[in-house]
DNA sequence: CGAATACGCAACCAAACGGTTGCATATTTG
DNA sequence: CAAATATGCAACCGTTTGGTTGCGTATTCG
């Protein structure tokens, strides 16, 4: 799961996420026409997305497509964030109940 | 956005915010007997966290207590998550249509 | 076959990261 | 006021990260 935050953390790769999102199977070429590095840079993206499990590569003879896969995602959303979403509203009352305090307590 | 990702990409700040979530409102010295690691290096951490918005600072005398904010952790799963989500069935047959192509053409 | 295409691997580099140590500052307490 | 407590700020340092360049390999095409 360390993968997956850690592939997320860099915008570049979230780009190449919403360009597999926009066009699934894309080949390293492809890719690199919308994001401009070099190959080999993007290369390295690819590998760490992979290692994540976000996307799965394929091959094509000398070409290589790339897939999304949404299952790491989906855990994160539902073993993560939808726990830390859900104290949303205790969260905010607690805040406020954090102000209030200091209001009324102004020593 | 992209503080909120960077942010959730350490291991150390996701158990921060596991922490609040346990306990909301907590000093730093609080925070610090469950995390081994120098005050200032926690410091550090909660700085990145504050910065994205995630956990809101608030003093109270010499005390800095932290509340969690939710809201970040909403919107990139509004956003974003949900976005990809919602392609799971769509990369799937993408995925295993690929597969099929690779048999049935074996050139 | 030879040339072009699609990609991998390794070395290298500057910048960012994670963490520490040392010291300064503000608030509370006795 | 003095001492203790709670925190901030800055310098420093090894490691990781993001990206490049250079070269090697496999597949396809003419």
């Amino acid at each position: 799961m360390d993968a997956v935050f850690k592939a997320l953390a860099d915008p570049n790769r979230r780009a190449l996420l919403d360009q597999l999102h926009l066009q699934n199977g894309q080949t390293l070429n492809q890719l690199c026409r919308h994001l401009r590095m070099t190959r080999q840079g993007i290369t390295k993206h690819l590998g760490l997305l992979i290692k994540a499990d976000l996307v799965v590569p394929l091959w094509r003879g000398r070409e290589k497509l790339h897939y999304l896969n949404p299952a790491p995602l989906k855990q994160i959303s539902e073993r993560w964030i939808d726990k830390h979403k859900a104290a949303c509203l205790r969260a905010l009352t607690d805040l406020t109940k954090g102000l209030d305090a200091l209001k009324t307590e102004p020593n």
